[in-house]
DNA sequence: ACCCGACTATTTGTACTGGT
DNA sequence: ACCAGTACAAATAGTCGGGT
């Protein structure tokens, strides 16, 4: 490995951890010795990255480190831009804005010809066609997910049978033809599928969802036979 | 084209200091 | 006790120019 792919490597390895990580763990990660380990830290010190290393503690790649430039491929690049249109096309005008918004900030930091690439791409996505959304719901369900609180809504099932629930919502499933909720139900005390079209009305409640939601997602994945780190 | 030696950059090991 | 950080000497790898 040369010096430049193993700095490389270090910066992704210390991305990767969210609590510092000592300098013997990164020095034999790496295949190299402490003191070369110590000179790299020094060297992308000195290039700007904002790395805090503490005695007793190890080495922590400091929140808002800026991306360099080049940090992208080609087909990373078409990735992004799919995923933001794929995004734009849904009925949810917040997350459509974010989306743009995102784009332009990695094509901000990107070299000129990259982000020509991000310009010009042709990856298309097509409208969706999913019912209705209400949007507000759609706003309010994800600020719930986010903030781990209950939700209490009024749901019309395929029988066309409404009842009043509180959920504890951890996850919003995004389909070619619709939204699903995934949530704990209190009302059928297990884990839940609500399609967010037949979501007739919802409230967020001062209460806590009584679990975490890594939690709750890690024993919805096992119930449903899914590995524990894929996307949903 | 190949070899050789000089030079430079990089890496290593050890011992030590100091903060938590 | 654990671990970041520094100093120093030595080893190793890579580069370059000159000679054959």
């Amino acid at each position: 490995m040369t010096r430049s792919a193993r700095l490389l490597a270090l910066i992704q390895t210390l991305r990767r951890h969210r609590h510092p990580v000592t300098g013997d763990a990164l020095a034999s990660g790496l295949g190299i010795s402490l003191r070369t380990l110590y000179r790299d830290i020094a060297t992308l010190q000195s290039q700007g990255a904002q790395i805090d290393g503490a005695p007793g503690q190890g080495y922590m790649l400091r929140e808002g480190f800026v991306l360099p430039p080049l940090m992208f491929t080609l087909e990373e690049i078409e990735a992004l831009v799919l995923g933001s249109r794929w995004v734009n096309s849904r009925e949810d005008p917040s997350l459509a804005s974010a989306a743009r918004d995102a784009l332009a900030k990695i094509g901000a930091v990107l070299p000129p010809h990259l982000r020509h690439e991000l310009d010009t791409t042709t990856l298309m996505v097509g409208r969706s066609d999913a019912p209705g959304l209400d949007r507000d719901v759609m706003a309010l369900l994800r600020k719930a997910i986010r903030s781990e609180h209950k939700v209490q809504i009024q749901y019309r099932d395929l029988q066309d049978s409404v009842t009043d629930r509180i959920v504890w919502p951890f996850a919003l499933g995004f389909f070619d033809q619709v939204q699903v909720l995934v949530a704990w139900c209190e009302l059928r005390g297990t884990h839940r599928h609500f399609r967010a079209d037949r979501i007739e009305q919802a409230q967020v409640l001062e209460e806590r969802s009584p679990r975490r939601r890594t939690v709750l997602i890690r024993d919805w994945r096992q119930q449903q036979g899914l590995p524990a780190t894929d996307g949903i």
